[in-house]
DNA sequence: CTTATAAAGGATAAAAATTATCCTTTATGT
DNA sequence: ACATAAAGGATAATTTTTATCCTTTATAAG
């Protein structure tokens, strides 16, 4: 259980006990979409309303406190803001997992054949994981 | 206006007139996201029902006629199948561009550090167009 | 060129997902 | 400790998507 108020702060987002317990569940499952997100917080909160959740990913997102991950055929899922790096998607199981890629020479071949200014990476790349194959 | 009979057929879709009217919409547009696919639809046939948009998309995805592209912070856009390539999205007009890309060095990459089996690829490079910069 | 039939379209209801509202409670700066 | 803006909960309202049901039609076979 890692406390998660300075954090929180830091991002201009007030340290609740619903978001600290946010905070915790999105680091214990990496990856997180809004129904199972709902399920864990219940555990904590029998009262927790699906609203809040929602308000507070949403406000999350715009304070750049967590980041959305849209998955191919699927629901988006949700990770705290870390370094830059891309996703593996499991077709099968639907686990979801960081890798870190260089991306330089592929931003560096856009930049040669484009005219477009590119600020953000969004890298999802799906397949089978050790377990489903 | 391209006549896309064969190429529906060829995908097990029968060739209805809406289904080709889409088929020309997903061409000339390039990407399209289902609002203004509907729009674009009901000047072509005032009394169509958004169900048929929604039948008609879902059923040519299963067949792979169609691909969707999920964009960051947007509704996703569809179009027509067409040979491997990644996208580009406008931040600022949401203009959609398609770009071939070579992703082979990213995924002997990935093959190296990893033991997921990847048989998809999305890249969605988000940035400024170059009449938005 | 008919005809039979499975499938598609339209209208609409239903369901699912997301957001808004309103009032009570609470985190936080002073 | 207090004042206050903001957050939470309950719930309504919206929005988005899917299902249902009946009519129409594309298409394959004769």
């Amino acid at each position: 259980m890692i406390n998660y108020t300075d954090e929180l702060r830091r991002h201009n987002l007030k340290a609740t006990p619903q978001r600290l317990a946010i905070s915790n569940a999105l680091h214990s499952y990496g990856h997180i979409n809004i129904d199972t997100l709902y399920e864990m917080m219940l555990k904590k909160f029998s009262s927790i309303s699906l609203a809040t959740i929602y308000k507070n990913i949403n406000l999350m997102l715009e304070n750049s406190y967590v980041q959305e991950v849209k998955i191919p055929q699927n629901k988006s899922v949700y990770e705290l803001t870390k370094s830059y790096h891309s996703h593996l998607v499991c077709t099968e199981c639907g686990v979801v997992e960081d890798i870190k890629l260089n991306m330089i020479p592929l931003l560096s071949e856009v930049t040669t054949s484009t005219t477009f200014e590119i600020s953000k990476t969004d890298l999802v790349l799906s397949g089978l994981c050790k377990k489903c194959q």
